[in-house]
DNA sequence: ACCTGAACACCGTTCAAGT
DNA sequence: ACCTGAACACCGTTCAAGT
């Protein structure tokens, strides 16, 4: 006969009842923001979970399908812009919305672009905004929704860059100095790559917030100009 | 004494006189379009060249750095775009051809994702393209380096996404019938997503070549609009 | 100079078995 | 119903040792 340990004394998982995808997902998003992209492994969100790896599958199909429902816990707390705005501006909002969202959890850009098309209820919820937003603007059904896709693609692109490295042309050429980049970029053959070496401290400077509202005014003044050229075709 | 075979019947090694970078390259790149990216490790790699793993790193410092080059390598058959065509023309057809030879390799473009900033030359020669047809086409130096990472990031990006999966918004969320995905969005609550609802069927149809040329042509109009905006200001 | 053996420290996933 | 042990089939990388 064996000694039977009261249940008092068990392990007593603190008060929680027991494990579901909710905490599972919690717990995913916190070790994403310790230990980034590379460090969320199943075995470590067990651990983390005290419990083993293998009962992650009890709860979850794949790691696969723990990224989509991470994808879409990182967007929850996007907030719809104010309809009564000018399209321009919500679409604007709306991008810098995503894009903080994006910078509140660590690498949650490559989740974003790893975890395949939206499904969740919030990824689902900000493609409703941008495409209401695009309708009442005026665009044909399929324009809205290229520009949606194009306004969504442009924004987790950014990010996902942005934060891989901070410098999209920098990065590790030349590990060493903090200026090895441009005296790199600088050293160049001039007579291969003129426009490059003329460009050399610009491409080092690139600020990124400014880079970013760049794109989206190129995004809003390509969109106006359609809209405008399909409105008056559509008038005459 | 042990007993020492010939050297005649050695493996011989074909007639290779041995490995190097480029021929590591070449063997990386066959290997790609096989089995794609996730089949492209350093163990399959090194039995695909008769040598063991290990052996690999002799030649190359890491996974990373080999990736960078298959990246280079991938870039090789990039054509300038006639220099004597409007600036919106060249950049049209150099996007064009920048997404042609990321479809001629399976995989291509999270080839070129995951391999950081461009520092070989053939990437280097692309950065160049496009960055002197904008200055040749009067953009103000940062503002060049901008659209430049503007449209680097939207080709590399469109054709990762069209690669990945052919359907953007498809996928496996549920895996079954051809429009069980139709079915899927229609029967979304209408309350709330009454456009995505409305945009069902555009959401599936999407075809890949019209929406990339869509987004060019978004991208055009709104660097032509911005030059034109900036030049007026300049002669004010 | 170039390559191998053997290990280190990991992965995602499955499945019979336990409770 | 939920969890574990133990394995399967892998990874990238290092490094002493071989030739």
């Amino acid at each position: 006969m064996k000694i039977q340990p009261s249940k008092i004394y068990g392990p007593k998982r603190k008060v929680e009842p027991g494990l579901d995808r909710s905490k599972i997902v919690a717990a995913a998003l916190d070790l994403l923001d310790e230990d980034g992209f590379d460090g969320l492994t199943m075995r470590s969100l067990a651990k983390k979970l005290d419990i083993k790896a293998a009962s992650l599958y009890w709860h979850v199909p794949s790691k696969q399908d723990l990224l989509s429902l991470l994808a879409d816990e990182i967007c929850a707390p996007i907030r719809k812009p104010d309809g009564t705005l000018p399209w321009r501006n919500q679409l604007e909002i709306l991008g810098n919305e995503y894009r903080r969202i994006l910078l509140a959890h660590r690498d949650a850009a490559r989740v974003l672009s790893s975890s395949g098309a939206p499904s969740g209820p919030n990824r689902l919820r900000l493609t409703e905004m941008v495409l209401s937003i695009l309708l009442d603007a005026g665009f044909a059904p399929q324009d809205a929704v290229y520009a949606g896709f194009l306004l969504n693609d442009y924004v987790t692109m950014f990010v996902s860059a942005e934060t891989q490295s901070a410098n999209p042309v920098a990065e590790s050429v030349f590990e060493d100095s903090p200026s090895g980049v441009q005296n790199w970029l600088e050293a160049l053959p001039v007579n291969e790559y003129p426009s490059v070496v003329a460009l050399a401290n610009h491409l080092i400077k690139s600020d990124s917030d400014e880079r970013f509202q760049f794109g989206i005014k190129i995004l809003q003044n390509g969109l106006e100009n359609h809209l405008a050229n399909r409105s008056s075709r559509d008038h005459n």
